[in-house]
DNA sequence: TCTGTATTATAACAACTGTTATATTTAGGG
DNA sequence: CCCTAAATATAACAGTTGTTATAATACAGA
């Protein structure tokens, strides 16, 4: 019988080579040949476990999503209301290396969607969710007479997306160069904004 | 002598349709034939006026930054305080095909200044444009008694970016199905927050 | 120890890229 | 009408890419 090796096991380390390579290298940089140099395998090994690169960039960025949800699902079981926001927007942005590297998979991402429909697809279920997620904290603030019952829950949301988006691209154009004090004093002065003075 | 033409007109013809072609095909379909071709030439005349592609990209940019300033620059003028802030910022986001267009190439850059750590000084140049203007807009809004002199005038106008990026990348995603009505919408919610209901 | 097959490496391929070299065309001045 | 140099076209080049084909290897079971 023939050699046997953890498929599942060799799949992912694939797929890590690949994300470090988008975050270090930059997505262009991102080939088949260098993934596998990185994950220390020619393409060979490479191409017996993803049909094509398509299929491995796909897989980068599920695994992107299942980490950042991770930590936002964290942060929301700790607080609620007016805490619970905070913290789910401070987990979703930029603080150190690990949560920086996800927002050059994100660039990365939407970048990609430009050339594949089904990219954008995917992409538009994630901000649906994170739409849903940030609703319901929102209307949870309302019963916690935190926000006022006639707040345009919608609108909101969306534009906490928004900002957490800019905020993130502003962080990429900075090289890394802001600091995680200067964000959360950003999602801070926004919160004071919406919900008043603490 | 020889056959003369209008070198100045001739690039304009190559950058705007490397612009055209940005938007419409992506940034990674834009090579140097396909803008050729599409300017109605071929790559010996395209060549003939650019030293290579990084040249040519980098005046699609410019041409682009100055086409979105110019628009601002005129809402500016008309408008004072929080009536001159909601003309600036509706006139950089995405409201019809043309404006949408200047997204795609925004995207681009962010994308391509990845590699490009001239295009990311670039960049961050265009961002503390941005910041001044609407930090002096403001400024000017507190003296006008239409907001508090406290203020965090810095932080706001670093939310009031992000919040553009932001809606920009929702835009994009949403693959032009967000309606003018939905993005004006979004600003005067936060129009709103900031300076209170009108 | 030998065998067979999953695994991995090596190498070839065709398509495409930016760039460069070379030929051809064009029009204005003599 | 020609000549000249700019403008443009054509073609070649070298490098890289994703993919595919083929060869080598390693290991579990007989």
């Amino acid at each position: 019988m023939p050699k046997v090796v953890d498929h599942d096991a060799r799949r992912r380390d694939f797929i890590e080579a690949a994300y470090q390579t988008i975050v270090e290298e930059g997505l262009a940089k991102t080939t088949i040949r260098a993934v596998a140099k990185r994950a220390g395998y020619t393409t060979g090994a490479l191409v017996h476990y993803f049909a094509d690169k398509e299929e491995l960039i796909a897989y980068v960025l599920e695994e992107n999503g299942k980490l950042v949800r991770e930590r936002m699902r964290h942060a929301e079981q700790v607080h609620r209301g007016r805490a619970a926001l905070r913290h789910v927007l401070l987990e979703a942005l930029p603080r150190d290396r690990r949560s920086g590297s996800s927002w050059r998979i994100w660039l990365a991402l939407w970048y990609h969607s430009e050339g594949s429909e089904a990219m954008r697809k995917e992409e538009r279920r994630r901000y649906r969710e994170w739409l849903d997620r940030i609703s319901t904290i929102l209307r949870e603030a309302i019963e916690l007479d935190e926000l006022p019952a006639e707040t345009d829950v919608d609108s909101h949301a969306r534009l906490l997306v928004a900002m957490i988006d800019g905020i993130g691209v502003q962080y990429l154009m900075a090289n890394g160069r802001m600091s995680a004090r200067r964000i959360t004093g950003l999602v801070d002065s926004y919160l004071t904004g919406l919900f008043g003075p603490r």
